[in-house]
DNA sequence: CGCCATAGGGTATACGTATACGCATAATAT
DNA sequence: ATATTATGCGTATACGTATACCCTATGGCG
């Protein structure tokens, strides 16, 4: 007997319990220095009890803050299938981690980048940040991320760090992964080194491992031939097509650095057709390690992304961001990993 | 001039624009028939030239209901990678369409099976359902569940769709995916076939597919042999440890059906190791067609699973509990997709 | 011994929305 | 013509928390 059990208790019902007042409770569970150590100390021993815990409507109406992050997956447009690029995804474990570390919830929602996501999140009150994920059309983005940065909406965004991009950018070095991959290809005695994948400025982050290949030739001494790169977007079929291409082109190669593993797989596909083999014709150097790249046959050799360090280091800028502070671009190192594609 | 354009506007800026109270602009916006078509026609211009949202936390907290669905995952306890099993987050696109698609937004974290997950979302308000999903020890779930059960939060739950399953339960016909898989195995002439996965109650799932295939091998005459089962969690590492197990016992079989498409890779490999061939010594069959099945040398048999029915079933059923319907559990039929594994 | 700062906590109120009621006017029924 | 019922909307209020402001003791200080 007593009070009802299976209402879930307020802070009212702590504050009666506790002889204290309603706003006391809140100021002992927030933290506030006002309030004497037994007195916190008695109430959040009640609250344990009572298995209490804040209201987040409630909270969050009065304070204005969510303590939720939305997280954009943008789709590439492909029609109906739900083909979202694995790295992504592998991503979205560390970044769950981390929001829950720093007591934050997060919503997660695909867009297709036409919609007018960049006004759905921040009206609402549904969350403090965004996180944006996706490859993409940087160029289709432009506007709306303007808009964002207009509205004052605090975001960061996975991508390439350079100085023109907008608002807050968290990415790969990916001139550097570039530059690995080249090198490790030079090394192995290769000299003919085409680029599949979209190399023009709507694919920034693809531009970037580009120059990072032709930086890495040069540096041995090559010449880049733009006649070896052909545009593909990140998808099997995409590198499929792309290698045929540069196939049927009668263009002379002995390595191919792809853009993403799925361009690299479709690549190999290609060239097995082609009745080249891999890695003593034509070598093979893919980006992002997504769990395929270990099945292929043969293994794929890739640049594997500091995935974990990513999710960590995109909540904790935007966190700074809404905290305030002006948190800086950052870019994160890639690690070559060296499988039987490369392995001459 | 007029009102500063930068406040976020609140149903009592499009009452007064409207020239009627607030509670009517409510009524407008929410469909209540009690409004006449023209005022709710007038409301709703007003609120798009606005760019009105209804505040989230503010309709929350009064109607006690949130339009957030949460979405639970349960990792398999490894340490620290975040390792999750590539087939529950295929099922993630459809999911978040889902929720989309009926109007609710989609919280998600990453849960460890020990944790107090079962308290967290239901008192602090912030969803009105939970969707769980992850494979795992089904008998340390099962307080847990109870718990739930007993507190009436609405769930449902992705697994072994049984009559003694707690709560409600969406899952695939796991018996008749194992029979589809056996029936494939004994027609191209296969009468040894292993099983490798833990067929124990604490895992129901694997238990029902082993099931179904001594359905099929005795519906072909075949007498299973119990000494062909071997026990594994769904991971590479735990197949390859399996089916070296397996072939140490010095045991004959022609086949395998693993319960997963990982420990499928595993045995594959434990396969080439013990130099047998793969289909032509051992048929191989796999379960959840992920991504790298298609990637292996041989490319891998597997069964999948309905995974866009699968997050729009798993949604919809959760919306008929809130909506205080009691939604029947449900099963989807899954398909065989052939491989070369398989191909003799 | 009066004065002021400080700790500790109470009072009042706002956050923005969604309902329970009540009350007109208009439309029907009797 | 009066009684009855819908229709359409306004009034009042509650949801549970967080903060601005105010008040009371205490202790230190001159």
């Amino acid at each position: 007997m007593g009070r009802q059990p299976s209402a879930k208790p307020t802070s009212f019902d702590i504050a009666y319990l506790a002889g204290v007042s309603q706003p006391t409770v809140s100021r002992a569970l927030r933290g506030s220095k006002s309030v004497s150590a037994a007195t916190r100390a008695n109430i959040e021993r009640i609250a344990r009890e009572l298995n209490y815990t804040v209201d987040k409507n409630a909270s969050s109406l009065r304070s204005q803050r969510t303590h939720t992050l939305a997280l954009l997956f943008f789709e590439d447009p492909t029609p109906d299938e739900s083909m979202i690029n694995p790295f992504f995804l592998s991503m979205l474990g560390s970044i769950t981690r981390q929001c829950a570390l720093k007591g934050y919830d997060l919503l997660i929602s695909f867009q297709q980048m036409h919609n007018d996501w960049h006004v759905a999140y921040q009206d609402s009150h549904r969350s403090d940040g965004i996180i944006l994920l996706g490859y993409g059309d940087y160029q289709l983005y432009r506007t709306k991320l303007e808009h964002l940065v207009e509205m004052d909406t605090k975001f960061v965004r996975w991508g390439s760090v350079s100085d023109d991009s907008i608002g807050l950018t968290v990415g790969s070095d990916n001139v550097g992964a570039g530059e690995l991959a080249g090198a490790h290809l030079v090394e192995i005695g290769r000299r003919h080194i085409a680029f599949l994948g979209d190399a023009s400025e709507h694919a920034p982050e693809f531009q970037d491992r580009y120059a990072g290949l032709c930086r890495a030739m040069r540096a041995a001494g090559i010449a880049p031939d733009p006649g070896l790169q052909a545009g593909a977007v990140s998808s099997e079929a995409s590198g499929y097509a792309a290698a045929k291409s540069l196939l049927a082109s009668g263009r002379r190669f002995d390595a191919i650095f792809a853009a993403s593993d799925l361009i690299a797989i479709g690549a190999m596909r290609a060239l097995a057709e082609a009745n080249l083999r891999c890695p003593q014709d034509v070598a093979l150097i893919g980006f992002d390690d997504i769990p395929a790249a270990s099945q292929t046959s043969p293994t794929l050799t890739t640049v594997m992304q500091d995935m974990k360090g990513a999710g960590e280091l995109l909540v904790d800028a935007l966190l700074r961001r809404i905290a305030g502070a002006d948190a800086e671009r950052t870019m994160l190192p890639a690690k070559l990993i060296k499988r039987q594609s490369t392995a001459v």
